[in-house]
Formats: C-alpha cells, structure tokens, sequence
DNA sequence: ATCCCGAGGG
DNA sequence: CCCTCTGGAT
C-alpha cells in the first residue's frame, strides 16, 4: 500500500463516504441541527455552559424561565445566585453553572456587552471552554468550529478518524477532513448519530448506515 | 452502574 | 495527568 508520509487514498474515500451518509442522515446547517432552544448568541452560549453532563432536552425544559428573568447579559450579570441555582438545579452541577453564569455574563459588559464571536474572545469568558466556544461560533455566529464533545470523541474513535485522545488534536484532524463550513455541522451529526444509533452502552450497529464503514463493526462481526 | 453537547483546579 | 462538581434517565 503507498503511504509515503500521505494518508492512504482509500481511507480518505472511507472518510469521505461516512461523512456523505451523514449529511444524508442528519441534512441541514450547524444552526438547524442545533436542538438547544436560544434566541440570541448570549442565550446560546448560556444553554451550552448549562449542557454540560445533561441532555439538550433537559437544558430546554429550564431555559424559558432562566430567559425570562435572565435572559441578558445585564440582567444574568446582577441576578442572584440562589435564584438561578434553584432554576438550573436538574440540569445538574449547578452551583458551578450558576457561579459562571453569572461570571461569564458579568465578563461579557465589562467587554462591552457584545458577546465575542471569536474563539480567543469566548473562551477567556468565566465558564467557557473550547468546547463551548465552538458551539457558539458555528452555531450562532456561521463560523467554523468543529466542537468535539465526548459524542464526537467516541465516534471519531470507532470510525477510525482518530487514534488521539486530546479533544483538540481530534479536531484539528477532523479540521482537515471537512471544509470550513461544514464543520459546526459534521461535530453536530456525529452528536445526533451518537445519540440515536452510536449510542455508548449499547450501540445500535444493526441499525447503524455506517457500519460497513465502521472499522469497530467490522472488527467486532469479525467471528 | 453508567452516561449525558465540560470546565476549572491541583 | 488526575479530581470535583450534580441531577436525571436508562
């Protein structure tokens, strides 16, 4: 086989196929795919900081009446810290959510009180990781960003994009296999076939579209 | 018992 | 690298 420094043209074209199906599978951009509830980037950024170790759909179930009071740089930056806990508090480790909530809004007016919508600017914000940073970018802002969560981290994994474990060297290599654009949505494809079908306890190979693709299906129907 | 769109600190 | 923070769902 040629692989003189270069990567093997039929695993480019194996690469190429899954993220072909996936865009078939999950059609439509970063901003459609995302299934947290927002309505400015601020909003986002507040529902991504509370996604951590939770379901979207729990994050949806408390952001209305976060929004309601809080649903402001200005008003999040001045609320009390009881008071957001207590609305929080099923989306789990809430006493760190609420303490960065309340840091990251009280970060965005002494920047001037426009959200940054650059990765150097987002993620110095209290509470905001690259992770997080990458959601807001290329869901909110059309930027590229390529999130990589622990879906894209196991995913990328059992697909054979990566052998690494440092989430932000998986992204540079998944970087390298999309073009810019697309990126926000490959990391957000990866997340709903993680959820639905790749799923980590028990994956659903038998209803997975990718899994004559899959090097750990194929190691795994290999006796 | 294990996992869910993590981040900060040691 | 490790640990901690947390409730809810399966």
């Amino acid at each position: 086989m040629i692989n003189d420094g270069f990567r093997d043209s039929s695993e480019d074209e194996r690469r190429a196929e899954i993220i072909a199906r996936l865009r078939d599978l999950y059609p439509g951009t970063a901003r459609e795919l995302c299934e947290l509830d927002f309505s400015t980037p601020f909003q986002l950024l507040a529902a991504t900081i509370l996604s951590a170790q939770c379901t979207d759909k729990r994050v949806n179930m408390v952001t209305p009446k976060l929004f309601e009071s809080y649903g402001t740089p200005t008003l999040l930056a001045s609320a009390d810290i009881v008071d957001v806990e207590e609305i929080i508090k099923s989306t789990g480790f809430y006493h760190n959510k609420a303490k960065n909530l309340i840091a990251m809004a009280r970060s965005v007016l002494e920047g001037g009180g426009e959200l940054p919508n650059e990765m150097e600017g987002l993620s110095s914000l209290a509470g905001v990781g690259r992770k997080t940073a990458n959601v807001v970018l290329s869901v909110a802002f059309d930027k590229p960003g390529l999130p990589v969560d622990t879906h894209v981290m196991r995913l990328s994994k059992l697909l054979g994009f990566t052998t690494l474990s440092d989430p932000v060297k998986i992204e540079l290599e998944l970087n390298e296999m999309v073009p810019p654009r697309d990126r926000g949505a490959l990391s957000l494809r990866m997340i709903l076939h993680g959820r639905a079908v790749c799923v980590a306890r028990k994956p659903r190979c038998h209803a997975c579209a990718l899994a004559d693709l899959c090097p750990a299906f194929i190691a795994l129907a290999k006796d």
